[in-house]
DNA sequence: GTAGGGTTAG
């Protein structure tokens, strides 16, 4: 097979840039350089609504109405700006901004932002509104860089300020990053409220043992004299479906009922998805009963979500019925409840029927924003069928230019599975000019594949990438990689590997350690080796302390030969004479290391090693080299030991 | 005359 532009003869040229295999995104732009805020002399935020001065004042309601319509509707927001942005209040240009945000004008509402920073003194609704409705768009550093240019005290504490900045943490999925920024806030003052503990909630959804640090949130809520309300509680159902609690998700709507909150379709639809965790259809059932019978009428969600307990039940044709209820309604426009139930279908090993699904979505004209797309080409590589993968993702390529950062993993899953190394350096350098930045599995799919196309050096820059962008590593590719490179000389890049496993948080299998030193002792690495063998002595074989001591006797750095030796032996095991009789025709090969000879001769007296004759006989030929008395004193001490001994002994 | 939070898919 020949996968070969890298293979075999030269790396392509598209992996010789600056730094493999993907440039680094630049995430956070930086402020413009005149960005001064105006200041008046109000920090009390309170005060900025009343009006300053009479000019101020004066200023109609009508120039202030036709300066917003002028700034809305000018082709030119920048000049609009310069000439009507003056006459306006803060409040004036906040409502200039939600009307950008309704309209999803995005770009005019950063420019905005941007100029009410240079000339405006902001409240606290400009920065909790924009980065609401920046939403997802806003990169979190971004929003953190606002935050901290944020100088009114007041301002930074004010809670819909820290709430909006952790939502946009929150939204980004740096869950960890919230909570750190939730406790420096409170150092800081903030009084958090009940929006703060539900922003911070719906991050739990999010997260591994979510549910634990939303037990937390909530009992810190209560501590704060907080009360519970609606949306905490369908905050609270989701968090507890997302981490198949589906008792608690219960309880929790029942503790809200009792305590007077009508349930919404929120609640519903987080049950029923609570529901579909084990596929529970008639708990479902009931509940969208007592739903209707409540009078609600189920909405897009909770019909869907009701789908997919239904499929998760493998109740496949209650699905189908339902799937056309949804269609009659107008509700399945989109592909959401198509992949529910393609995925359900070709998990449950009947991908033939998914196919079918995924057909009739396409003549129906069915929205798609990659999601059905990668649940087939996922369901085709779990089902061995790499080719048909291959196709789809071509297809997607050829029709779309819409990605993001899994469908992109799941297209490049598929063109490494079938080999396909031009594609798959196409979606590479997509998804550098898209900017996606690739994530853990990104990383996983790309060295997995590099590896396996022996092209280990590639791997390993990848892996160098993956690492410096602080993604958990994986144990096991790392192992293989870090071996694969051993064996074709990389020594050192695989000790790198070792390093990156060892200083990362997991802990560590200990077979590696002995792995690594073999290969250090392969690539003479002696130094590293020590270093190795020291910090996990206890972890190694014999056989492979016999290697590395006997390598560093002969070929180490002979400053170090008294701390192998004391390393060894602190190791619990005893260094046999063999090795002490290297070590010592090492020191006599280095007159001038002969101080240290002395060391060591007294040191392992001391611990009472007993030279064997031949070495015995070596040193006393060097006496006039090691100094005649130093040395006879050693060797009586020695003989008076082995006497000692061999009486013992009988 | 202000503000932030919760529901379904890969």
């Amino acid at each position: 097979m020949d996968i070969s532009p890298v293979v075999g003869h030269r790396i392509h040229p598209y992996f010789i840039t600056s730094h493999l295999p993907f440039s680094i995104t630049k995430c956070s732009q930086s402020l413009p350089a005149n960005s001064v805020t105006i200041k008046n002399n109000n920090n009390n935020t309170k005060s900025k609504y009343i009006p300053k001065t009479k000019d101020y004042n004066s200023i109609s309601h009508q120039s202030r109405q036709s300066a917003m319509l002028d700034i809305q509707q000018s082709k030119d927001l920048q000049l609009a700006l310069s000439r009507s942005g003056g006459v306006l209040k803060v409040q004036d240009l906040n409502i200039v901004m939600r009307e950008f945000g309704k309209q999803n004008r995005l770009k005019d509402l950063s420019q905005l932002f941007e100029w009410m920073q240079q000339n405006v003194n902001l409240n606290f609704a400009s920065y909790s509104s924009y980065m609401k409705l920046m939403g997802k768009s806003l990169h979190p550093n971004k929003a953190l860089e606002i935050y901290n240019g944020i100088e009114d005290k007041l301002v930074k504490v004010h809670p819909s300020v820290c709430n909006s900045v952790l939502g946009c943490l929150i939204k980004s999925g740096k869950f960890e990053n919230s909570f750190d920024m939730f406790r420096r806030m409170k150092q800081d003052g903030l009084v958090p409220d009940v929006v703060t503990y539900s922003t911070l909630l719906s991050g739990c959804a999010k997260v591994q043992d979510g549910y634990t640090k939303a037990t937390e949130l909530v009992q810190e809520l209560k501590n704060n004299e907080l009360k519970m309300d609606s949306v905490i509680y369908g905050t609270l159902i989701s968090v507890c479906a997302s981490c198949k609690r589906c008792k608690e998700a219960e309880n929790y709507f029942n503790q809200m009922k009792s305590e007077g909150h009508v349930p919404n379709d929120f609640h519903y639809s987080s049950l029923l998805n609570a529901y579909s965790v084990d596929g529970n259809y008639e708990k479902a059932e009931e509940i969208y009963k007592e739903m209707k019978l409540a009078g609600l009428v189920p909405n897009k969600v909770v019909m869907t979500t009701l789908l997919k307990v239904y499929v998760r039940g493998r109740l496949f044709e209650k699905a189908r019925e339902l799937l056309t209820e949804l269609e009659v309604l107008g509700y399945a426009e989109e592909e959401m409840p198509y992949c529910l139930l393609m995925d359900a279908l070709s998990k449950a090993g009947t991908i033939d029927e998914a196919k079918l699904v995924f057909s009739e979505m396409k003549i129906k004209n069915v929205k798609t924003d990659g999601y059905a797309y990668s649940i087939m080409i996922s369901a085709f590589i779990r089902n061995g069928l790499l080719e048909d993968a291959n196709e789809l993702a071509s297809e997607f390529e050829a029709k779309y230019e819409k990605y993001d950062v899994v469908i992109l993993n799941t297209m490049l899953c598929a063109y490494c599975r079938t080999g396909e190394i031009e594609n798959v350096m196409k979606l590479m350098k997509k998804m550098d000019e898209l900017s996606i930045n690739p994530d853990r599995n990104t990383f996983h799919i790309l060295i997995k594949y590099f590896v396996k196309e022996k092209l280990y050096m590639l791997a390993f820059k990848t892996l160098q990438d993956m690492h410096s962008r602080s993604q958990q590593l994986d144990e096991e590719l790392c192992s293989t990689l870090m071996f694969q490179l051993g064996k074709t000389g990389a020594h050192a890049e695989a000790y790198t590997v070792y390093n990156m496993l060892r200083y990362s948080k997991k802990p560590m299998c200990k077979d590696l350690h002995e792995k690594v030193l073999y290969i250090l002792i392969a690539g003479r690495l002696y130094k590293d080796a020590y270093v190795v063998f020291k910090d996990n002595a206890r972890l190694i074989s014999r056989p492979a302390m016999k290697r590395f001591s006997s390598s560093f006797m002969r070929f180490g750095n002979i400053n170090l030969i008294n701390d192998v030796m004391k390393a060894i032996h602190t190791s619990g095991y005893k260094i046999g004479e063999g090795l002490f009789s290297m070590a010592v025709t090492r020191y006599i090969d280095q007159p001038e290391k002969k101080d240290l000879l002395l060391q060591l001769l007294e040191w392992m007296t001391g611990q009472g090693y007993i030279v064997d004759p031949s070495t015995r006989n070596l040193i006393l030929k060097n006496a006039d080299l090691l100094g005649r008395q130093q040395t006879a004193e050693i060797l009586s001490k020695q003989h008076v030991m082995s006497k000692l001994k061999s009486i013992k002994s009988t």
